[in-house]
Order: structure tokens, then sequence, then C-alpha cells
DNA sequence: CTGAAAGCGCTTACAG
DNA sequence: CTGAAAGCGCTTACAG
């Protein structure tokens, strides 16, 4: 572990001062070309790379994003994920990701452990940190939360997709097929998953069918989604709208089990249309939340945070369908 | 935003010098209980956190862990993060991941930011990153890589697993259950890769197979997956031993495309025993890689490293055979 | 048990 | 166009 060279090593190799090494390699303008040359070529014999840590914490600013995400394993968030380093990229910003599972304390400290390294902004796409924790983040920091409505907390900007809406376009288009006993599958109390329920609902009622509204609640401690489901598939049900990818997924593999053809006898629709929805078999027809838009929105968000906007900003994005073989 | 409080905050507030806050704060023994105490109260109050840049600008550590990943799609990847996370996690080092897709320039770049921001040790999960970019690497900081057999590279260490012998362990399973035209679908020029071919083609033989070796590679510039396959079909082929779990999904996919029954007119066998194994229908036999011990014996060789420790060590685990409806 | 001082590697006014 | 000085927020000897 050879100690990385410094400023000061540059300067006395170049026969200058540290001051002027500096404003030579960010290119200030008030530096001589030959000079700046000179020097710059001098840094790359060198190797010399700016230590972050001393540049953050004279300036104030790191150039850093933190990103904090609870599921590594749902490809909808590691998608929103990719829309963010894009826009951030552009916008010269590293992102560093901290990964917290669903463990509110661990994903606290994660937040911690970004916030004391004076990151620039933050992006958090989980539904499980606490309001508080935010709140005390974003007091310090620019942050925007990804596909959570909005939570009840001042200061802190969203990005989300109209989840009523999206579970319109799912029970609309089950319909317009010809079903009428569609379930919707559901779990957890958030907002997104209350939103969709609440969409799917309406939805069905808008269809005169408020009378066969169906909702299996898949949260621990409710009923084994099978057995809830077998249950469903007794009683006539002929589809079923689920939360998300991954609930759909698991439908389509307990209708398989039991020996049901999907569509015909059980059509499924799933939400996110995550790369899951291209690896079940049949091809999952889901709605589709723009996710790498909803990525870039929220670097645009911070940086217009970063240039002074002070009031909070909730985007909600319009998802569309994508129709596969599942209905 | 509130600008954070600081030691000297803390320090004016309880009528002390800093370094008497500094001190307490770290619980060093030399600061007596009631004192330590009572700055800890106020340092709660003010809701005061050391800042990680400055504390780690003076003590040249960061108790950061940087992780480098190429691809937060393939579960293989994204679960040795988990055994990297709880085993840092253990060892009071907090993990931030960066990501970079299959961007030689841009993992490089991503390496440089976490190299500047002086993390403790690097984790790296990808076989994009150029040799010589890790060797700079790892001239600073503590380097090892996963699942990569050693590159030819001094000073960094490595955790792998015997992707011959696992190779072996596929083909050894596959024949026992009756097949003879065992075909191998493959990929790229990556030691794994390589390996886990060599380890293929030398199972064949022992079985006195060698006749029936069939090599589909599916890189970028081969013959599409599709077409080789169904030569392959076409030839009498009873089975397939697939480079990796993602590989084995498409196999098993196009199969079912082509009317052919799993595992009756082919059995598959992946490699990883990834979370997608548990997403295939049927469920695929797979190759199983201790991903979790993978990286908790990285974050440990990283620690070793951190001791003094200054020969490489190249850890080699042994995969195990996980056998699903596949075969 | 406690305080004053130096210094980590940088940037930023401020003089020349 | 260039250099000396202060300071970002901390930790670490070093005196008392």
């Amino acid at each position: 572990m050879t100690p990385r060279p410094t400023l000061r090593d540059v300067a006395a190799r170049a026969g200058v001062s540290k001051s002027l090494v500096s404003l030579a390699l960010r290119g200030d303008p008030g530096v001589g070309e030959r000079t700046r040359e000179r020097i710059q070529v001098i840094a790359d014999e060198l190797g010399y790379r700016s230590n972050v840590l001393a540049r953050g914490l004279v300036q104030g600013r790191t150039h850093l994003l933190g990103v904090v995400i609870s599921s590594l394993e749902n490809p909808y968030h590691t998608e929103i994920v990719a829309g963010v380093e894009e826009a951030a990229e552009a916008h010269g910003l590293s992102v560093l990701l901290v990964h917290g599972s669903r463990d509110r304390g661990r994903l606290a400290q994660h937040l911690d452990t970004l916030t004391g390294l004076n990151v620039d902004g933050l992006v958090v796409i989980s539904s499980w940190l606490e309001d508080e924790h935010l709140a005390a983040a974003a007091r310090r920091t620019p942050l925007v939360m990804v596909g959570r409505s909005h939570a009840p907390v001042q200061g802190i900007d969203s990005v989300t997709n109209d989840d009523e809406l999206g579970a319109a376009l799912a029970v609309d288009h089950l319909v317009a097929a010809g079903r009428t006993r569609v379930a919707h599958v559901t779990g957890g109390r958030r907002p997104a998953a209350l939103a969709r329920r609440r969409g799917y609902e309406a939805a069905m009622s808008r269809h005169g069918l408020a009378d066969v509204v169906r909702v299996v609640d898949r949260s621990p401690g409710g009923p084994a989604l099978q057995d809830a489901l077998d249950e469903a598939i007794h009683d006539g049900y002929d589809a079923v709208f689920a939360r998300n990818d991954v609930a759909a997924f698991d439908v389509i593999d307990h209708a398989l089990d039991r020996g049901l053809r999907v569509p015909a006898d059980l059509a499924v629709v799933g939400y996110d249309d995550s790369a899951l929805a291209r690896r079940t078999r049949p091809r999952l027809t889901s709605v589709n939340q723009p996710r790498e838009r909803m990525g870039a929105r929220a670097v645009a968000l911070l940086v217009e945070r970063l240039g002074g906007r002070t009031d909070d900003q909730h985007e909600v994005l319009r998802p569309t369908l994508t129709v596969r073989a599942s209905t």
C-alpha cells in the first residue's frame, strides 16, 4: 500500500505552490495554459487524484449521490437505480448505493452513513424507513423518495406513478377481455399497495362488478397465498390483478401447479413491468411504471434543490399497460 | 438545510474542550464516567454525528467497504453482496455499493470514486474490470475479487468456487441419471466460463463420452442460442449443462417453446443456484456456489490485510449440487 | 482527568 | 499570474 500522492507532492515536483496546483488542476482560467499543462502532466505521472474526503470537507459538496434501497432482489427497484445512475452521471454526480434489506434499524443507519459522508443528495427507494428518520436526513440533505406515495413529511420530494390509474388500466383490460370475476392479490399496508387496491375497487365498481370484488391479502399473518387462491379458483374467479410482478409470478406458479391454464382458466396481470414479467411463462401482462424516467426525475428534483428550490415537489407519472400472453 | 452540529457546538454547550468531547464520545477510558455521560446527553440533544469525511481524513481509515458490482440483474451477484454486508457489519464496516453495468470505463471510474473516498477495502464482483485498473486500485487499498479466478495481478486476493469441480458435479449427475448426450452452453472468454468448460470436457471424457462433447457458445457474434439449441436437439442431445442460471433459464424457455418436456426430453442443469433457479418451471437443478460464504470470506481477507498481511491469498470454495425438478 | 496545538489534504479569499 | 495563510471538522500526541 503506497500512500497516495497529495497536492503537496505534485507542487514539490513542479516547483510551485499547492494553491497553484489546485487551481491549475481544476482548470481555473487564472492559470496560464502552459503552466496548467505542465502541472497536469506531472500530476498524471504521479497518479495524483484529488482526495474526495478533503475536498468534500472544505467545499461542503461531495458530488456524491446516495441511494438507499431496501431490496436488491426486486428488479423493479434495481431498474429505478439504473435511471438514477444515468441521470446522475449526466450531472457529474457519482452514485453510492446502500442496501438495507427490510431491517428498519439498519436502513436508518445506512441513511446516517450517507448523510455523514455529506452526500449532495439522497434518493430513497424503500417504503421501510420511518418518517422521523427520513425527516432527520432531509433536514441535512435534499431527499427524494421514489415509488412511495409522498410521506407526510415536510421537506421531502417524491416521484411516484399513479397507482390508482395503473390499477384501473389492469382491471379495464381484463374486463374488456371478457373477465368479470377479477380477484386482487395485495399485501402490506403501504401507501402504494393501498392505492392500487383503491384503484381496483373503484374500477370494479365502475364496471358494475362491485359484488365480486375479492381481495387476497398476502401480508404476513394473512392466509397463505395458496389457500386463498384455491378458494378464489373454487369460487369461479377467472382473473387476478396482482399488486406487483413478484406476486403475479407466485400466482401464475401456483395456478400452473393446480393444473390451470394461463390465461385460458386464469388471466393474470402484474404491476411494475419489471424484468420479472419477461421471466414468467406465459409472459406477464403488467402495468408499466416508467422506471428509468422516475429515476431521472428524482435526480432532476435533487439538482433543483441544490440550486435553491425550497418548496416540496411531488411528481406523479402516468403508468401504461404492457400486454403480453398472460391475459 | 440546517448545518449539522459539530464537535465545537457540543463542546461549547458542555463547556469543555473539543478534544474532551471527541475522547468522551469514542468511549476513551481516560474520561470520567459522569463527564462522558453528560457529554453524550448533550451530543444526543444536538443530534450530533461525527463527520465521516473529517474523521476519515485524519485517521486514514473510514470504516467504509466499497463493493464494485457490474450487474444488479444477476441474482448471483447480489446474493454475494448480501454475504459481504452481513460480514462487514460484524466488523463495524459500512458497505458502499457502486454499480457499473458492463462499461469498462465507467467501472474504472467507480473504482476511482471509491478509492478517492479512502474506503478501507474493496470487493470487486465483476469480470469486466481491466487488470491495470485493478492493480492501480490495489496499490492503494486492499482489494479482493469474488467469483473471478484470480487475475494475473499481484497484491490482489480472491475468493472463487472450484468451477471445474462444479462442472464435474453437473455432468456426473446427468450421466448418473442416464443421460449420455450432454451439451454445454457457455459464453464469453472469462476465466470462470473457461474453467467450467474445461470441467465439462474432462468429465465427459472420464465417462467415455468425449465423442459427444458439444459446446454451444452464446457469446455475442456466435450463433443465436435458439438456432444452436435446435441443432443440438435435432442431433439427439438429451441434456444441457448451462454456464449459469441465466443461460439455463433461456435454455428451458426455448425448450418449452419447442414443445419439449423438461426434463423428460431435455434435462437441464444450471450454475450458481441463484434465486433464478427457483423461478424456472420446472425448478432448476443447479451447481451451488456458497455465495454468502464467499462474501463473508472476502470481508475476512480484507480484514486480514488491514491487519497487516502482505502475501496474496486465493481461496477456492467447494461447490455442491442442488437437485431439483429439471433433471 | 482536561486543554492547547498541530495536522489530515484540500480550497478559498487575500496579498502581491 | 503566483504564494502564504486560514480553515473545513475531526483526532492525536503532548503538556499540565
